[in-house]
DNA sequence: CAGTGGTCTAGACCACTGG
DNA sequence: CAGTGGTCTAGACCACTGC
């Protein structure tokens, strides 16, 4: 095959030589096999939003003839983005970017789920925004957005009620400049996974999250939110939400009460 | 291609026609891809220990020419294999047995992290059987063995203490029948994760395993064992672990301490 | 029926490991 | 250097979807 030209660039020279890729470095010659290269032009072209969630991406065919590869080679990439949720293939129908609307499951990465399991789950979500304002980010949260300490930051406070008991209690702060526009109006009336009005209004797309889990007591105003004594111990979630390239886009202090639900998890 | 025998079996008079593998009901066709029906071999060939934990499986060749297929079907088979964590590739030396042992990560299912995480982690824990017992199952224990109420099983309790402080409680249940010979000493003198022994001295390999939190607070005893007062809220962790064709071997409650640690989890 | 993803093959070549 | 897994190709055919 040909190792030339897979920028969307036109051709860069080639006919030089020496072997694909190597690091700035001197150091190690840093293999990486077409397929990666491939997978990192569809991150591209995902994240400049060439392609927008829930829509098809060109087929099979179609990529291995934009990138001059055969089609086992731009299907090892998809099946790579596949893999991370990222797409989704759908036999005879296509490949789509993958959306946290228009799933059936409705909240992705919510992983509390009640302790017996009713018949049809559980009903939906009472969402109630009980705070909403800017401010400068404090050290925690500009540690974990990777912003500077005083950066302007959205925070937002909520409660969650399932068969109208206050369960989930969650602050989180997104970045400002992404957000910009974002109003407690907006989520308050925004029916759906607030990850999917993330999407669909700043085109930002949470693709992964890293959470901390602790058990810990309320304070007074918690403890009143949910319905509870400060003597209940509650499931502390703290989770950093992230676009694609692992840029932080969300802080989020979740507070679960567990006396009718659960936290569940597979160990694989 | 051929629709032939796959089984270990000589070939039940094939000839006939139809397309392959129906379901025992008039319903649908049931179409099970080439790589599925070898990986259901493979698995197979796992379970009965044909190749134990540690050990390099045939090469993709010789299996290639075992199953009578491509060297390609083989290797995807032997991908989904690797994707479920029950073989590690490793070029240039084969593929092996996935192990709880000599992994250079000691415990695979344990979540619980330092919170600061200190530059080489953290030292090896303390680990003590406080308890060790045959009984009859309870119902609850039954349910999570897949067991009948009364059935014997092994309880045990632990205290783990990591920079010598009693940080995890654990209790837990195995089914009598296949750790027959298990004592509390053999449990206290192995060095090494307890998922490890059960594969080396039992040949019961731990696959996967589901797990349910939930924020409590201790009874008396396990407050003492741990060295907090009764109204420390503690992380409840729920499990059972499954080994091959998700037949459930270990039902564990672990109550963790997480004034120093907490629970990490990766959300994708 | 055309178009999509899914399976399977055969063969070439590359990168890595160990003796 | 031989053997292993890893990449890439080209082409055939199958299963599923929608029109």
């Amino acid at each position: 095959m040909n190792t030339e030209n897979l920028s969307t660039e036109p051709a860069s020279g080639s006919g030089a030589s020496d072997s694909p890729a190597e690091t700035a470095a001197g150091g190690a010659p840093a293999f990486s096999p077409l397929y990666q290269q491939i997978k990192a032009l569809l991150l591209q072209s995902l994240q400049q939003a060439e392609w927008k969630p829930g829509e098809a991406i060109p087929s099979e065919m179609e990529l291995a003839a934009r990138y001059r590869v055969s089609q086992g080679t731009v299907r090892k990439a998809i099946d790579d983005l596949a893999a991370g949720n990222l797409l989704v293939r759908r036999q005879g129908r296509g490949t789509f970017v993958a959306t946290h609307s228009e799933q059936h499951v409705q909240y992705r990465f919510l992983r509390l789920v009640p302790d017996a399991h009713t018949p049809q789950g559980e009903g939906p979500a009472q969402r109630k925004i009980v705070e909403c304002r800017r401010l400068r980010a404090s050290a925690e949260v500009a540690r974990a957005l990777h912003l500077h300490t005083g950066e302007m930051v959205l925070q937002a406070r909520r409660v969650l009620r399932f068969e109208n008991v206050p369960t989930i209690l969650e602050d989180l702060w997104l970045p400002g400049t992404p957000f910009k526009g974002l109003t407690a109006e907006r989520l308050s009336d925004y029916h759906g996974p607030m990850y999917a009005l993330f999407e669909s209004e700043f085109g930002v797309r949470m693709v992964r999250a890293e959470e901390k889990l602790r058990a810990v007591l309320p304070d007074a105003a918690q403890a009143a939110l949910l319905a509870v004594d400060t003597a209940t111990p509650l499931l502390s979630v703290e989770r950093v939400a992230y676009t694609y390239n692992d840029i932080p886009m969300e802080y989020r202090r979740g507070l679960y009460r567990t006396d009718a639900h659960h936290y569940r998890n597979h160990l694989g």
